[in-house]
DNA sequence: GTAGGGTTAG
């Protein structure tokens, strides 16, 4: 590399041959003319052409600067590459702007031609490094700098802190030379983001003043535990709050269900940016709650694509696609995900002719656009349409990632697809995806589904973190090819896994919801009748009418359970079980239709005893039937017959 | 009056 010489003295010579200026820590106040050596006498302009003064430099630079914060990455570029002379700071803002846009590689380009650089220039490379995951190459260019500044430590100091290295971090704030405020938040917040939150409550508290981003910092640690009301108690002890910590604590009441105090907070805030409103609108959402949402939606001073877009998720959730396409047409302007929720919704909705309109309409498709419109041609039964969709995304040049393997995956195993799916698990293992839970799982479903269980179990054997789904897909892969006590084995070992005490919180999280759903249940209880299982297959009865009281399927393989094995049962109490477990399902389902309806559905129902159970289930799951406490509002029959024509 | 390091959120 070559470099033009700015300030002999603190030019310095690094080990792999690359010289850069280097600031001292006073840094000498740099101005143009140490760039550029304009003509001190006046000597013979040359006519026509026009002299490059020092302020044009700089309007140049702040020209770039602004093309750069408006992503217009190519402006920018035809305006340095025009530069008749660019100077360090022309260079470092151009890399800059193209870390800033994701362009990772052009920055990385510009660096290597870059003439002479400077500390700064190498403080935004360490950061770069950082962003794009590299810490090693950060830390070689951070020691092989001849001088730092407190930015450069700062710099390695969070590198180490966002990837996890908290004591590698630690180290560094030991050994800086100097400490900012913003090296003492780094440290700080290297605890926060790596959960050790006891450990940043001692450092925070053995220094008397902290800027506010410290607060929010530390705030967020107890958020990200999920308490609370320790946060609160930062929130209300911070000496100063800024937007930050208000739409922090408002966003984590709304996320955490509690609308109530994120209302009254939200009352309160004095500062109340699109952050806070859109905050307000989803939790509303996400709580059910969609008139609030829409009111608050439409008292929102400014929205932008964001708010939008989450107005929209919250229609296409509760499956009001007329309100949701709507919205979709009066928005002002759409990005890619306004499109992509509006082809999902459309197609989980059954309209895939409307969502297929939308994606061929859609000004830019990426892989998510391409995901929804499988899935969607997948879910409604035309698998081939699905596959064929999968070869356009291919021809026209989107990278498969693992949500497209997935659903193609899926569509697969929906037709049995043995041969395509093999091809497809092929680039698979090239991508790397292989031992990944989503895909995986995928794959396994899809070997399953075709039939194939020893291939199904390699992949199974191969998945690196199994989850409850991969477990359940095996044990019903084996169950439904008549193994069963291959998956009697699994089920065993699924136990064994769950029952591990595991020390980190990431792992219980995963291991936690190691309880079979009913699907296994019902496949275990299919295996337990093959093999004659009785105890087995009643307890899996027992977990499924506990999961799901309607399950009538579950009824029925109970019962050729106890007549495999020699107990007699009663027809026409098998028919009633199922009658009673249907009109269930029906209840259940106009139950999930939201707004509290349900009371009033359930105001005049009548259950047999047997069915009471799974009312009160039922009232469980839902919580607020509060009828249901109340035993006198029930007919109960006494005499194990169920008039169906009584039911409601 | 231009370029680099810290917190959070949709």
């Amino acid at each position: 590399m070559r470099f033009k010489q700015l300030h002999t003295s603190s030019l310095c010579l690094l080990p792999n041959r690359t010289r850069i200026h280097a600031q001292s820590a006073a840094p000498p106040r740099r101005n143009t003319s140490d760039f550029f050596r304009s003509p001190t006498t006046k000597s013979l302009p040359e006519p026509r052409t026009k002299k490059v003064t020092d302020s044009d430099i700089v309007k140049c630079n702040i020209a770039i600067t602004t093309h750069m914060r408006n992503g217009q990455c190519d402006v920018a570029l035809r305006l340095f590459n025009s530069m008749p002379r660019k100077t360090t700071v022309s260079y470092n803002t151009m890399i800059s702007g193209y870390l800033s846009n994701g362009s990772f590689k052009l920055a990385h380009q510009l660096f290597d031609e870059m003439p002479l650089k400077d500390l700064v220039t190498c403080n935004i490379m360490i950061s770069g490094y950082i962003k794009n995951k590299n810490l090693l190459a950060a830390r070689q260019l951070f020691d092989e700098m001849p001088v730092k500044d407190v930015v450069s430590w700062n710099a390695i100091l969070s590198g180490y802190a966002q990837n996890g290295l908290v004591d590698e971090a630690r180290r560094v704030f030991h050994l800086m030379p100097e400490k900012n405020e913003i090296s003492w938040n780094g440290i700080l917040a290297a605890y926060v983001q790596n959960g050790r939150i006891e450990e940043a409550r001692r450092l925070f508290e053995s220094k008397e003043r902290w800027p506010v981003v410290s607060w929010n910092c530390l705030m967020s640690g107890y958020l990200k535990k999920k308490r609370l009301e320790e946060a609160r108690q930062i929130f209300d002890r911070m000496p100063v709050r800024d937007a930050v910590s208000w739409n922090t604590m408002i966003t984590c009441y709304a996320q955490n269900g509690r609308m109530e105090e994120a209302r009254k907070l939200f009352e309160k805030s004095p500062i109340r940016d699109v952050f806070t409103w859109t905050a307000m609108v989803s939790g509303y959402i996400q709580n059910g709650q969609l008139h609030d949402a829409r009111r608050i939606f439409d008292e929102m001073p400014e929205k932008n694509v964001i708010s939008w877009n989450a107005m929209i998720a919250g229609y296409v959730q509760s499956k009001n696609m007329d309100l949701a396409g709507e919205l979709f047409e009066a928005m002002p302007c759409r990005n890619v995900s306004s499109w992509n929720t509006m082809i999902t919704g459309y197609a989980q909705s059954g309209d895939i002719a409307r969502a297929r309109n939308l994606f061929v309409k859609m000004p830019h498709r990426d892989c998510i656009s391409w995901a929804a419109i499988i899935a969607g041609f997948a879910q409604n039964g035309d698998s081939e349409e699905a596959l064929q969709m999968f070869i356009e995304m291919k021809r026209d040049g989107e990278r498969l990632n693992r949500s497209a393997f997935t659903c193609v995956l899926s569509t697969c195993a929906d037709i049995a697809a043995f041969e395509l799916g093999k091809q497809i698990h092929g680039r698979v293992v090239k991508a790397g995806y292989e031992f990944g839970c989503y895909v995986g799982n995928a794959l396994l479903a899809m070997y399953c589904r075709c039939g194939s269980i020893d291939e199904a179990y390699n992949v199974f054997k191969r998945i690196e973190d199994k989850d409850v789904v991969s477990w359940n897909t095996i044990i019903i892969g084996y169950a439904r090819h008549g193994f069963g006590e291959e998956a009697l084995k699994h089920f065993e070992s699924m136990k064994r896994a769950s029952s591990r005490a595991p020390d980190d919180a990431q792992n219980l999280m995963r291991s936690m919801p190691f309880e079979p759903d009913a699907a296994t249940w019902g496949a275990l209880l299919g295996a337990s009748r093959i093999h004659g299982n009785t105890s087995l297959g009643e307890k899996a009865a027992e977990m499924i009418f506990a999961l799901e009281p309607w399950n009538s399927g579950m009824y029925v393989l109970l019962s050729n359970l106890y007549a495999s094995s020699g107990r007699w049962v009663d027809k026409k109490k098998q028919h009633m079980l199922k009658c009673h477990s249907e009109k269930l399902a029906v209840a259940y389902g106009i139950m999930k239709i939201p707004s509290g309806r349900p009371v009033r559905v359930f105001k005049n129902l009548r259950v047999c005893e047997d069915c009471h159970t799974a009312i009160k289930h039922i009232a469980k799951i839902v919580g607020r039937l509060i009828i249901l406490r109340d035993p006198n509002r029930f007919h109960h029959f006494k005499d194990g017959v169920c008039n169906c024509g009584d039911y409601w």
